[in-house]
DNA sequence: TCTTCATGTTGTCACTGACAACATCGCGAT
DNA sequence: ATCGCGATGTTGTCAGTGACAACATGAAGA
């Protein structure tokens, strides 16, 4: 045996990531892992206690990812806050659409439960990224009665949402992705105005 | 052997749903549940092809009974179509509180693939249903510019979120049902206008 | 009564996650 | 230089699981 992977560890999440896209989260064997890197059974024990606990890694991945994603399309989006707020609606469906693999992990209920430190972490930066860029919208008079944090938590819900009816329902199935991102917009304005100038107009 | 359990298809369904409740999805195991019910552990495969088709059932008989409540909420709500659609939103996510192990079920990214005829066509019911309410409501003036189907499916997304965000996070865990259901209401008016009048004045 | 079919039983297989005991590699202290 | 030790990987094994096949039982109708 060649033996000495050398970084067995993320040589696992990459191809757990690409299985979870190709034949969903369900599909995933640590067994089957392993031989597709030829690898021992148990190797991949010496990185990750059980199946949940590699599944809490990539959720992880996910959500530092996301998080970063959306901190740079906030940037992009100008200095409106309301505006921001809804490039981040956008860019939580357009993230979702490129990385499905992510999507699923971290939407996945059997993740969800999980209370990995570094999973929670991972969650609470991304929460935090959002609910700062909820606050500075609703500063400015975005839905200024409502809680902030149930603003937030709610605002993200509807968005994973609808990232998940765009991946699996059949109407927007092959569908190209700019289209889908179009209609990505169009949703997330039903919830979020484009600008603080939309959101003047509208009472 | 007693032998003869006479309805264990039913049984098995009812135990299920308990076994969801308690522990969720992952847990359930169709050998424990035979060892549940006094039963041979192949007896289940008399009435459920695999683990996947009884959780396809299960998910039917949830579509169905969210379906029955969803359409005795519409009726108790009056004739205003806008006011009627609102009632449905309310409705998911209190149908969903008072039956968490059937929003598990019919929730679950694995369940959802699945293409069962009979899970398909009370999914199809759910989806009629929740359509010609949300046609009565565009049909009097609400978001007329949008696609009817979209609009169906994306608040639908947006309640399931919602009522797993009022499941699943701490913030909202512990809450009185009642509370619950207030937050529910205020959410779903994010989205769709309490009732006609409240549409008009909007804009 | 006899047959037939639905329902349940026993037996078995391959696969999986999990654990224990052992092997090897590389690196840092002596 | 080497010694020792911790990190990483290996082989071996166990119980739990889903799935299937072959058989048993009981009820209902010809």
């Amino acid at each position: 045996m060649t033996y000495h992977h050398g970084n067995l560890r993320s040589a696992l999440l990459d191809r757990a990531a690409t299985v979870i896209a190709e034949e969903g989260i369900e599909a995933l064997s640590l067994r089957a892992l392993a031989r597709d890197l030829g690898v021992s059974h148990a190797a991949p024990g010496r990185h990750f206690k059980d199946r949940a606990d590699l599944l809490a890694a990539l959720a992880a991945e996910g959500h530092r990812r996301m998080t970063a994603a959306l901190n740079t399309a906030a940037t992009a989006a100008g200095d409106d806050p309301v505006a921001r707020y809804n490039a981040l609606g956008r860019e939580v469906i357009a993230f979702s659409l490129r990385h499905p693999a992510y999507f699923q992990v971290t939407q996945h209920p059997e993740v969800e439960r999980h209370s990995d430190p570094s999973l929670m972490a991972a969650r609470q930066a991304f929460g935090d990224t959002v609910r700062a860029a909820a606050a500075a919208a609703q500063a400015v008079g975005w839905r200024p009665d409502e809680d902030l944090e149930a603003l937030q938590l709610f605002s993200t819900a509807a968005a994973l949402g609808a990232a998940s009816v765009l991946m699996r329902q059949s109407k927007f199935a092959g569908r190209p992705t700019a289209e889908l991102l179009a209609i990505a917009g169009r949703v997330i304005d039903l919830v979020i105005p484009p600008s603080l100038e939309a959101l003047r107009q509208e009472s």
